[in-house]
DNA sequence: AATGCACACAACCGCAGAGAT
DNA sequence: GATCTCTGCGGTTGTGTGCAT
């Protein structure tokens, strides 16, 4: 039996997301919490699939998602796990807890496939297949059993992110639909108790990078006393951003008045190793402000973004599952008394460092020389 | 300045698995 | 057990942008 379209065809929306579409998506999600996709659309008046809700935040507005140029030593990663996973994406990216599958595999499309291509053709080496972890080897029943053994090691990796996650939420009551933070594991640069407060905030600083280009791309922004979005494009330099709402009274309705929730997501601190702080924050009447000098695009630190509270905020109580207050929790977190199975994740984490390691031995000895590997750099 | 091309990336599509009914 | 619904995943496409001609 077919399935049905998870959407109407007709009157659903495609193409890019507009930044009021992705304040109503967040500004929902940041009330009721990720997940009833099918729900959204209909609640929040946004005219797009609940598919695509789930595809924008999954890959662009998720808290903790780093954009931005690849580093040389994810670039290699991606490599490796390429090679010892297939093109298993999903997979590859619980190793890079800040990627998503999405960015991990364009990357991997239009940068590193050439690159191992050209590498292949220069060496003269053909024998390594495209798009599977296994080479050509010479018996099948190895390839298999590698095969397996890969994708027993992925499960059991994934199986430790599980528990991560349990853990987490076992610390924060609030966090029953915060599935969508990134795995616990972070062995790029940072120690696991430093990762730990992945917050709503930093999605609103995707949005906030999001706004920031799109008010550069059109520098006559105004305020407008309008009560409800309108979205004109760049093309006319004109903004008009009052507050979000939506048309449809059922339960849900995202209302956002000026100077009040707006400014509760936009704007926030960061805190990273420079101590440079940013914001992007909504006035009174519903103007965006921002540091003139702020670099807002590759930003590749993952800086602890902590949300400027204001005392009165109605709409953004902490059992609404907001901004904040889920940053608080994380923070909280950190400070929780380690228990056994929390020690033993850390000491993962530290072993991981090693893992990585052997990671790319392990890719050497799958159908990857170690001249292959580091001839592309 | 206009055009064509290549590239990068966001978004879409379809399938499959898992859980609910 | 059959069916439905939701979600995750990987492949592919569409579109914007920059560069060369």
């Amino acid at each position: 039996m077919g399935r049905p379209p998870c959407c109407e065809k007709s009157g659903v929306k495609k193409g890019p997301w507009t930044p009021e579409e992705d304040i109503i998506l967040v500004s929902y999600i940041q009330e009721h919490g990720p997940g009833n996709w099918r729900n959204i659309p209909t609640n929040t008046g946004l005219l797009r699939c609940s598919k695509s809700c789930r595809l924008r935040w999954t890959n662009y507005l998720r808290p903790g998602i780093k954009r931005g140029n690849f580093t040389e030593h994810e670039e290699k990663m991606i490599i490796h796990l390429q090679a010892l996973l297939g093109n298993r994406w999903a997979a590859i990216a619980s190793y890079l807890p800040q990627r998503t599958d999405n960015d991990i595999k364009n990357y991997w499309n239009t940068h590193l496939k050439k690159k191992l291509n050209n590498n292949k053709k220069v060496e003269g080496h053909d024998d390594r297949q495209e798009g599977t972890s296994a080479s050509s080897s010479s018996s099948q029943s190895k390839i298999i059993k590698g095969q397996w053994e890969r994708r027993l090691q992925t499960d059991i990796h994934t199986a430790k992110q599980a528990l991560c996650d349990a853990l987490s939420l076992d610390t924060t009551p609030n966090n029953k639909n915060n599935n969508n933070n990134p795995p616990p594991h972070d062995q790029d640069q940072q120690p696991p108790s430093v990762q730990t407060p992945t917050t709503y905030a930093s999605s609103a600083e995707n949005i906030a990078k999001l706004l920031q280009n799109w008010m550069k791309n059109s520098p006559k922004s105004t305020s407008s006393s309008s009560s409800k979005i309108t979205y004109m494009s760049s093309l006319n330099n004109n903004l008009s951003i009052g507050a979000v709402s939506s048309s449809s009274p059922s339960e849900g309705t995202v209302n956002v008045t000026p100077g009040q929730g707006l400014d509760s997501i936009f704007s926030f601190n960061s805190s990273n190793n420079s101590d440079v702080s940013q914001s992007v924050s909504v006035d009174e009447g519903g103007n965006f402000s921002t540091p003139e000098n702020h670099n807002n695009n590759n930003n590749n630190n993952a800086g602890i973004y902590q949300v400027e509270s204001k005392p009165n905020l109605p709409d953004f109580k902490p059992e609404n599952g907001n901004f904040q207050e889920e940053s608080k929790q994380n923070m909280e977190t950190q400070q929780v008394p380690l228990t056994m199975l929390e020690k033993w994740l850390l000491e993962d984490a530290n072993a991981q460092a090693e893992q990585e390691d052997q990671l790319m031995g392990i890719g050497m000895g799958m159908g990857m020389t170690l001249a292959e590997t580091n001839d592309l750099f």
